[in-house]
DNA sequence: ATCGCCTCCTGCGCGC
DNA sequence: TGCGCGCAGGAGGCGA
């Protein structure tokens, strides 16, 4: 499942092979994803240079000159560049052919992905105009999260998978930074220190850059390649390890569903 | 305003 | 070995 670490990868794969390359064809074989994928984001795109890939949380934000495409990839979704002539595989919903040759291809089995066009500036979009900070910028810190939190009672783990408080911690990065901080994932927000907030700010930023230095050596070659899935599972310290010794103190590493998600911790490390 | 539940979809793992 | 079932998961939408 695409975390922030795995989209920025994608991002910095992408954009040397499509930077500058203009877009020959469209094709779309499956316009059901999270949202319809409408016709007027072909017709508008065939033409159009690609003058930059950005990203603003989970969303990679390809921009033209007369627009900007938005790509979010779900939990299952993933792009690649292959070759004209490449093989297509099951759940590869669309091609983006470029004049270099190469197509751009969106695969994506669950569908919860979506593709978007705007005209105008993609931040003011409706799905990324209320987005919290960038968890990797200064104006994410702990102050932040302390201010926003008080009075809040959802738990503290739901509170940094919420989007508005600040983008790209998933399930996954939730519990690893919440061991990481010694912060048990179902205090209160509300409850939660100005100090705890501080640490917790810096493991978000710690596991993050952790990742996205990871992605950057095992998926040097994603864009190329079929995927490589699981490449963080060796470096999870809490997550999925119910049952398995915590790496500070042996207890057994708990699992609790917070949120409708599954959630991982040590109930000896983290109070 | 905030919370918590529901939904979309497919692949996987489990039990028989 | 094969079948059927239940579940996971990002995040928007909605009812309370």
């Amino acid at each position: 499942m695409p975390e922030l670490p795995e989209v920025e990868t994608t991002r910095r794969g992408l954009l040397p092979h499509l930077q500058n390359q203009t877009i020959n064809n469209v094709i779309v074989r499956n316009a059901k994803l999270r949202w319809p994928v409408t016709k007027k984001l072909s017709t508008l795109l065939i033409g159009q240079t690609i003058i930059n890939i950005e990203r603003r949380g989970k969303y990679l934000i390809f921009e033209t000159g007369i627009g900007n495409m938005l790509v979010h990839l779900g939990m299952s979704g993933s792009l690649r560049i292959t070759e004209a002539d490449g093989l297509r595989k099951k759940h590869d919903h669309i091609d983006w052919v470029f004049n270099n040759n190469k197509i751009l291809r969106f695969h994506d089995p669950r569908r919860f992905g979506s593709v978007h066009w705007t005209k105008t500036d993609p931040l003011e979009h409706p799905l990324l105009v209320k987005l919290g900070p960038e968890p990797l910028n200064r104006e994410f810190n702990g102050t932040h999260l302390f201010t926003l939190s008080r009075k809040r009672t959802v738990a503290i783990k739901n509170f940094i998978m919420n989007s508005q408080v600040v983008v790209g911690v998933g399930n996954i990065y939730a519990s690893e930074s919440l061991f990481l901080a010694g912060i048990r994932p179902s205090r209160a927000a509300g409850k939660v220190s100005k100090t705890d907030y501080e640490k917790l700010a810096k493991t978000i930023k710690q596991v993050l850059r952790a990742s996205i230095k990871q992605g950057g050596t095992t998926l040097r070659d994603f864009v190329n390649e079929a995927g490589n899935p699981g490449y963080f599972r060796q470096k999870l310290r809490v997550y999925e390890r119910a049952g398995q010794a915590c790496i500070n103190c042996a207890s057994p590493i708990q699992q609790k569903v917070i949120g409708q998600r599954a959630s991982y911790y040590c109930s000896h490390c983290q109070k």
